[in-house]
DNA sequence: GCATATTTGTCCGTATGTATA
DNA sequence: CTATACATACGGACAAATATG
C-alpha cells in the first residue's frame, strides 16, 4: 500500500488493514507507556522519522493521533512533546473517573444482578498472580485493567473509549513517580472486595466502596505527584531523544 | 505563516494562533453542523481543496481531525464521508448522556446548593426567544446548549469535551430528520422546570427529572430516526459536492 | 470482463515564518 | 542582532485502488 515500498515499518498492506500512521502510533504509544519517552521530552520529526524510516507527513499523522489522545502535546511551531500532567489534570482525571466508574456501577444497581463479571474477575486474578511473583509493573497494569473492565460492564463503546483515554493519560502521572508496589498493592484487596460485592448482587454497596476507593487513591496520588513534580520537577522540556 | 501566502483561509498568523488545518476543520465542522454537507456525502479531496484553496496535505490533516471527532468516516482508498449514524450509535449516545448528565447533577446534590446557574438560565432564555420568533433551528441549538451547560456545572474540562463531542455527533442524527419544532419544542418547558428545581437547591429531584427527560427523548428520537433511516435510507454514498 | 480515467495513499523537495542559541 | 534549527505549508510525483465506459 505505501507507494515507495518502505520496508521498515511500512508494508504488508493486504494483511493489516491499519494505516502505517496507526501502526507508528501504536509503537509510539507503547514507548510512552513503558517510559522510553518520558513526560516532557520533545519528539523531533526528523529524529523519530529517521529512526522509523517513514516520511514526515506520515509521522505527523501519528503525532496527530496521539495528540488527540492527549499523550502528546502540540505547541505551535515548537513541535510535539510527551505530555506533562499538572496536578489539576490529575484532579480532573479523578473527577471523570468518579463520574463514570461510579455512574456505571450505579446503573448496574438499577438494571439487576446478572452481570458478566468474568473479565473483571480475570483482572483480579492477574493482579494476585503479579503480586505473588513480585511483578509490580504488571500489578499496576492489572489494576488499571480492573477499572477498565468495571466500565466495560456498561457495554457502551463510547464510554469505553473515554475511559481508556483517561486511564492512558493517568499512566503519564503514574510513570513520573513509579513506585508501583506502594501505589497499587493496597488496592488489590479492595478490587477483590468490590468484585465479591458485585457477585453478591449488591451493586449499590459496590458503588459506595468504589467511591471511597477513588477518593483514597486520588488523595494518595495527588500528594505524591505534587511532591515529585515540585522537587524533581522541571524536567527538561528540551533534550531530544531518539537517534 | 503559511508559505505561499494563501489568502482564502490562510493568513493573519500573528492574530490567530491556530494552524490552517484547524481553521479549515472549523469551517468544515460548521458546514456539517448546518447541514450543507449532509450525512452520507463524500468529501472529495480535489473539490473541497480546490474550493478552499489549500493544498491536499493540509486538507487531509483537517479530515483527520474531524474523523477523530467522529464527524467524518474514513474508508480506505475510498475517501472521507460525512458520518451516518446507526440506531446503535444513537442508543449509545443516549447511554453516555444519561451517564454523564445525570452523574453531574447527582454530584451537585452531594456538593450543595450554591451552583452557578447563569449560563444555564441563558440557554433557557435563548430557547424561549427562539420559540417566540419561530426560529426552530435556533431552538434546537439552544436545547443542545442547555445540556452542555448542565454538564459544565461539574467544572471538568475533560467531561465538557466528551459532552461536546457526543452532542456534535447526535446532531448528525437530528439533521437527518430535522423537524426541529416537534423534536425540541416539548422539551423547552422541561428545561425550564429543571432549571427551577436546581435554583431551589433540590438537585436530587432535578436528577430524576433529567433522567425521565432523557428517557423520553431517547424513545422519540430512536423511533423517528429508525423510521427515517429505513424509508428515506440509503442516502447516496456518492454524489460529490463542493464546486 | 476489460481498458481507461479518476481518486486516493504515500513520499519528496522546497520556501517561509518562528523560536531559540 | 545574527545565525541556526525546525515546524508549517505548498506543489509535484508515482503506485495502487476504485470508478466509469
Amino acid at each position: 500500500m505505501p507507494a515507495h515500498h518502505n520496508e521498515l515499518a511500512g508494508d504488508r498492506a493486504l494483511l493489516s488493514r491499519t494505516s502505517t500512521a496507526e501502526r507508528v502510533a501504536d509503537v509510539l504509544r507503547s514507548r510512552i507507556a513503558e517510559g522510553f519517552f518520558p513526560p516532557g521530552v520533545r519528539l523531533s520529526e526528523g529524529d523519530v522519522g529517521g529512526v522509523l524510516g517513514i516520511s514526515r507527513n506520515t509521522l505527523r499523522e501519528s503525532f496527530r493521533l496521539l495528540t488527540h489522545e492527549r499523550l502528546l502535546e502540540h505547541r505551535l511551531n515548537r513541535g510535539v512533546f510527551v505530555r506533562v500532567l499538572s496536578v489539576d489534570d490529575v484532579l480532573d482525571i479523578y473527577r471523570v473517573r468518579k463520574l463514570i466508574e461510579c455512574g456505571v456501577v450505579n446503573q448496574l444497581a438499577e438494571a439487576g444482578p446478572p452481570f458478566g463479571l468474568d473479565a473483571l474477575a480475570a483482572t483480579v486474578a492477574d493482579g494476585q498472580a503479579a503480586t505473588r511473583e513480585w511483578r509490580w509493573r504488571d500489578l499496576a497494569t492489572a489494576n488499571i485493567h480492573f477499572h477498565r473492565e468495571v466500565v466495560a460492564l456498561a457495554r457502551s463503546p463510547r464510554t469505553d473509549e473515554v475511559m481508556s483515554s483517561v486511564l492512558a493519560e493517568l499512566r503519564l502521572a503514574l510513570h513520573v513517580m513509579d513506585s508501583p508496589r506502594r501505589l497499587h498493592e493496597p488496592y488489590l484487596a479492595r478490587n477483590r472486595e468490590i468484585l465479591r460485592t458485585l457477585r453478591s448482587g449488591d451493586a449499590a454497596r459496590a458503588e459506595t466502596m468504589l467511591r471511597e476507593y477513588l477518593e483514597d487513591s486520588r488523595k494518595q496520588i495527588v500528594t505524591a505527584y505534587a511532591q515529585r513534580l515540585g522537587s524533581g520537577g522541571d524536567r527538561d522540556a528540551q533534550g531530544a531523544r531518539g537517534a
